[in-house]
DNA sequence: GCCGTTTTCGGCCCGACTGTTTTCAGTCG
């Protein structure tokens, strides 16, 4: 999969080229295909050896052959003619905010900077402050910028930053505000955001911000106005509050919703008529036409409302011009949890409260997925343990009238053996496998095909082992490894735990133009971890998954036929 | 470099802010 490879390489192109001061048209077309190869759910090489690179929108004749060049050698010339003269240190610092590509070249060309040091230098010493069009206040502001760059370069977690949006709006509440709502890339459920936006309507703009910016977690209030405000809360994440007038409301949220490519495809697609959008609605000359709801503005661009979830210019728009926009899978479409510990191994809620909180969510089932090997300790789960968990769930599931599968998290070693006793494996409904003790640098895809031939095995568990914090997955072919789930009709697993996520959208995307099924598993190690599913879900959406797609929206009926059929 | 109810050339998303300017360039979201 050279996908990944081929996208950093067009960014860098795309970054030398904008220092080098290229035509911004054409800068902007290598940024656009190496987005693209980031989001494409196939294997561009396969693209390639069908002769289809062309008709992939945003590949045309210049890159097609650049991409051919690099498959077939595994060089591109363009990339290396394009970092000539170019100092690899310098394009590091494109991303330090307030320090463009117009100001790195005149450091570069004027003070022979060519590092980060020889920038820090510049900066003290005055030199840069004396160029043409600098000043004081800009040198500053790069020197501010700098610290915010060494600071945060972390994101933050989908899973801490929408608790967080939750209960500031509750705060915010507290007025009789309407229209409420969280923006960005959080409301389009990336695993991942940068900053938190809020959106809210409220006649007293200055009276809202006064209150926004007392709120008990603010560490620092960075701006306060009568129409924006923004904070620092603990933990050092920014969220900006933005008010903006009701008759404007629609079209300021589908702005700040994003994603950026998905605006400009809209744009594009107003222009066509004449007209144009902005934050502030949708104009005919000085007409505006839409703007009070996102559903007035899609609607006036004859499109239905598109989730925001699927708002990444992957093909979302021309869909719904068809009028084949797919039915996503919906928050409250799932009728079980298939991946819960339970104090058997190392979750610390009992079965009874797990139950509990189940039916509280309304599911019909839920599937104990307790470590075959219980980490951190050396003890493995056994016969008696499972016989033991297995009376206990007795009395609760005609209690609760939910059925409990007795399943185990079935560990794949190196070289795919089950790290289970046959004598369990057997006894279990069925059984689920996951990798999580791997050497560094390992190739695990021979083990996890072995593992998932197993004719127990229903489920594979987070497939790539990734945690997003923390570290990169373990080394695995994952389209070898679909092409055997396919064959063998095992279920891939989405991982809800928010610093897993584990398929991505891209791969369950993939997944999905591959036939495969899926499930969508919190992976619980508490009863309030239960909730988490709603990211996997949110992965599940972002990648266009329908009900079809995901095993665990069944009704019990269904579901046990599939995974004991 | 891409692309076409502006179709093979001539366009390419929009608005705000900041700081440096005397009419605007650079950067950001």
């Amino acid at each position: 999969m050279k996908n990944a490879e081929l996208a950093e390489i067009f960014e860098k192109i795309a970054d030398a080229l904008e220092f080098k001061g290229e035509l911004p048209f054409k800068v902007n077309a290598y940024r656009k295909v190496a987005r693209i190869l980031r989001d494409l759910p196939e294997d561009i090489t396969d693209i390639y050896r069908r002769g289809e690179l062309r008709s992939v929108p945003g590949i045309g004749e210049g890159i097609a052959k650049k991409i051919a060049e690099y498959i077939e050698t595994g060089k591109m010339r363009k990339y290396e003619e394009a970092m000539q003269g170019v100092p690899p240190d310098l394009l590091k610092l494109m991303e330090v905010p307030g320090l463009g590509p117009k100001t790195l070249k005149l450091v570069y060309e004027k003070l022979g900077v060519k590092t980060r040091q020889d920038l820090e230098r510049v900066l003290k010493d005055g030199s840069l402050e004396k160029l043409p069009g600098m000043g004081k206040k800009k040198v500053d502001n790069i020197k501010k910028g700098l610290e915010f760059f060494d600071r945060s370069r972390g994101r933050i977690p989908l899973g801490i930053a929408l608790p967080l949006v939750e209960d500031l709006i509750e705060y915010l509440k507290q007025y009789p505000v309407t229209n409420i709502s969280p923006a960005g890339s959080l409301r389009r459920m990336k695993e991942t955001v940068g900053d938190i936006d809020i959106l809210v309507t409220y006649e007293n703009g200055e009276e809202l911000i006064d209150h926004f910016v007392k709120y008990p977690r603010v560490e620092r209030i960075l701006a306060q106005g009568s129409t924006k405000g923004s904070i620092i809360v603990k933990g050092g994440y920014q969220v900006d509050l933005r008010v903006v007038p009701k008759e404007s409301f629609g079209a300021a949220l589908q702005y700040f919703t994003g994603s950026k490519p998905h605006n400009i495809k809209l744009r594009t697609i107003a222009r066509a008529r004449g007209w144009k959008i902005s934050e502030y609605g949708v104009f005919e000359g000085d007409k505006k036409i839409a703007g009070v709801t996102e559903e007035e503005v899609y609607g006036a661009l004859n499109l239905p409302w598109i989730p925001p979830e699927m708002r990444e210019d992957r093909g979302e728009v021309e869909l719904a011009q068809q009028g084949k926009l797919p039915q996503i899978i919906g928050y409250d479409d799932l009728k079980g949890d298939t991946h819960i510990h339970t104090p058997y191994s190392d979750g610390v809620s009992s079965i009874a409260e797990l139950v509990a909180h189940a039916k509280q969510l309304g599911y019909e089932y839920i599937v104990l997925a307790d470590h075959s090997h219980i980490p951190r300790s050396d003890r493995n789960f056994t016969l008696e343990m499972l016989t033991k968990r297995r009376k206990e769930c007795e009395p609760l599931e005609s209690q609760y009238n939910i059925k409990i599968f007795q399943s185990l998290e079935v560990d794949i070693n190196r070289d795919g053996d089950l790290m289970v006793d046959s004598k369990v494996l057997d006894a279990l409904d069925f059984a689920i496998a996951a990798v999580h003790i791997f050497p560094k640098d390992f190739d695990m895809t021979p083990a996890i095909i072995k593992a998932i031939r197993h004719p127990k095995i229903k489920i594979l568990a987070h497939p790539r082992g990734r945690l997003i914090s923390k570290r990169e997955g373990y080394r695995v072919d994952l389209d070898h490894v679909m092409q055997v789930a396919r064959e063998e009709g095992v279920i891939l697993e989405i991982n809800a735990y928010y610093d897993r996520l584990d398929l991505t959208d891209i791969d369950a995307m993939r997944a999905k133009e591959l036939g495969i099924k899926m499930v969508i598993g919190s992976d619980a190690h508490n009863v309030g971890m239960m909730n988490h599913i709603r990211f996997g879900i949110g992965v599940a959406r972002r990648a266009w998954l329908t009900k079809a797609d995901v095993i665990n929206t069944l009704p019990l009926k269904e579901f046990t036929s599939f995974v004991m059929g």
